[in-house]
DNA sequence: GTTCGAAATCTGGTATACCACGAACCAGCA
DNA sequence: TGCTGGTTCGTGGTATACCAGATTTCGAAC
């Protein structure tokens, strides 16, 4: 007989935190007529659990950006302006920069090659594929960068960036149109690293990161989104 | 007469927050004989408060890697591997070399020269400085490039992980013989930020802060810290 | 009809009490 | 003496109650 040790450290607070953070991002913060105000009493009659475990969480996830709490006001869902989001991708661009550096020197062959499959995924069937199913992949191609690095405190910075990214994607952030260039940069990205050229690397993932920062700035202000309050 | 308004956001939250953080980093984690272990009740006596706005604190400060709370086991200050350590200064040469480009496009040459303010103070009267004061200077200089790249974002995930470097300067990480290549450094690095070089700005950056990795490695190596719990 | 202000009410901030898990201790047995 | 199992105590986790600032509402005065 061979029992697995229940696990006793998840505890309340951890579903709290997962049920909010999953409950946030799918909200459609941009939309003009949602109510970005959070109830504490009524999230905690929701849930069914008393409002101090969940204002711990609430602490947690103001610390990660996501909300704001105005002290005697209210607590709220934060939109992100645009600065925010480009100041954001900027720090992406940082991290996953660095990550290729390392990743060159240290990353295994095994590794690098894991990287195709990832990318090749949309290489070859890349006409049908919708969008959405593609922004994961994607979002996955730069997690498995990180995660070659081996520096784990890199992927773990980045990862709260990623979290962000889940809001600006409804605002059309990837069109169909760049697929084939992002694929292609992919591309460009795993020679590079099977080269085992490190500033090549690390500028082909920064340059390819601060397209998109590019595009995003390019779009959002197209769309006349200029001002603070998000629209 | 004028009034300014009082600043009644800032909560006893704060206050606690500034306290135990200012506790925290002043503790000798590394001393063979400190308790690591907080006692959560003594610790709303000291301070005068319940334990209810404590734990949102607490909270905070897991979150920014400062303690572990241990359910049901306790509370403890996180004693940084050296491992984290290398991880928390590579992050950081990311973020900073990332933002001695961008300073490249952005920062005013008055901007520039303000660094040069700081960098100077140490060419000249390098000699006598004492090792704490220089190190503040350091920080303050690098602080200062993040600053000027007008990225408020890489500013701030910079800054929590200075709050680190607090701990690691008490293990001699700052040698004498250092300082004058630091200083070296500084000065290169102001010239091409002058020179408008991107390429060469975040090289630069990059690698001076690369030295000080290594030369954390080496250090705590031959001191004989590798494993994971500190020493 | 408009404006001003007081009171009711809603919100987050804080304090307190109770609960459940874990660790340490101790008694009883082999 | 050494091991086992139960009890106690200490810890963090959770629930509840109360407090104070901020907002809103509504009525009285102009």
């Amino acid at each position: 007989m061979k029992l697995n040790p229940i696990d006793t450290s998840v505890t309340l607070k951890d579903h709290i935190y997962n049920r909010m953070r999953e409950a946030i991002l799918d909200m459609d913060i941009y939309s003009d007529d949602v109510d970005l105000r959070l109830d504490e009493r009524g999230l905690a009659e929701q849930l069914g659990v008393s409002r101090t475990p969940l204002r711990e969480v609430l602490v947690r996830l103001e610390q990660e950006g996501l909300l704001e709490v105005r002290p005697r006001r209210g607590i709220f869902v934060q939109r992100k302006t645009l600065s925010d989001i480009l100041e954001m991708i900027v720090a992406w661009a940082a991290l996953e920069s660095m990550a290729a550096r390392l990743a060159c020197d240290t990353a295994t062959d095994r590794q690098i090659a894991s990287l195709r499959t990832i990318a090749m995924k949309y290489s070859v069937s890349k006409s049908g594929a919708d969008i959405a199913e593609y922004s994961d992949d994607n979002i996955r191609f730069h997690q498995k960068i990180l995660e070659i690095s081996g520096c784990e405190l890199l992927a773990r910075m980045a990862e709260n960036l990623f979290v962000h990214m889940h809001a600006v994607r409804r605002r059309s952030m990837a069109e169909e149109d760049r697929v084939p260039q992002s694929v292609a940069d992919h591309m460009e990205i795993i020679e590079a690293l099977e080269a085992r050229d490190v500033d090549l690397a690390e500028a082909r993932v920064r340059d390819h990161t601060m397209r998109l920062h590019d595009h995003v700035r390019e779009v959002w202000t197209r769309a006349g989104i200029t001002k603070n309050k998000g629209e």
